[in-house]
DNA sequence: GCCTATCGTGATG
DNA sequence: CATCACGATAGGC
């Protein structure tokens, strides 16, 4: 089984020099969901915004139909099925690796521990790794890994918020919200594979 | 590998 | 509020 390496980083060169995170506190019926699928190079790819914010980026997986798992993460508001001008720059990233010209802002909600690690995420720069122990760490609470891991899966906002780069202490990946091979894939796009 | 200490959440009453 | 079960954990042996 492959092991990977932890590296240090210090948010130089990463996703947080192009990503604002902004807490929705109260994300109720007032808010409207526009989404739309797109093909990816990693499969069906959902991207969901209110307003001008993005506030969901995930893979459409067989079991999970992009409307029932938009309802689970935002059950009380309601959604429309339409193309929007922010979903391009973030389709560009996801795609071709291409920084946006303008920040991405992305709507969240959650405690503030949750938008702690979401922060954490944002610095860590592409083709590295991280642990769920070290997030805790940085964020003074070394034993905290293992609800660290809990806010790190409860993502909405993958690739932009790159909770791929989050592995085990032991070297192991771990998992992934959209299953492991997904994991796997997107790591594969941003390491030399001849490791 | 197995065992256990620990943490943040959400569900439940 | 208090308690409980649940992990994308970590560390010891």
């Amino acid at each position: 089984m492959k092991k990977y390496i932890t590296a240090e980083y210090d948010g130089k060169n990463s996703n947080s020099e192009f990503i604002e995170l902004v807490n929705i506190e109260d994300i109720d019926t007032e808010c409207l969901i526009s989404y739309e699928t797109y093909d990816s190079r990693f499969g069906k790819l959902m991207i969901g915004s209110i307003g001008d914010s993005i506030c969901y980026v995930g893979f459409v997986t067989i079991e999970l139909s992009a409307e029932s798992e938009l309802k689970k993460r935002f059950p009380k508001i309601s959604f429309k099925k339409e193309t929007k001008e922010i979903h391009k720059p973030v389709l560009n990233f996801v795609e071709l690796g291409k920084v946006p010209e303008k920040k991405i802002y992305v709507c969240l909600k959650g405690t503030s521990f949750r938008i702690a690690v979401w922060n954490e995420l944002l610095k860590i720069p592409s083709g590295k790794f991280t642990t769920y122990g070290i997030i805790a760490s940085r964020l003074g609470n070394p034993k905290a890994s293992r609800g660290v891991g809990n806010a790190v899966g409860s993502n909405p906002v993958s690739i932009l918020i790159p909770c791929h780069r989050v592995i085990r202490g032991d070297g192991n990946l771990g998992g992934y919200y959209w299953g492991i091979d997904l994991k796997k894939m997107v790591i594969g796009t941003e390491i030399d594979i001849s490791e």
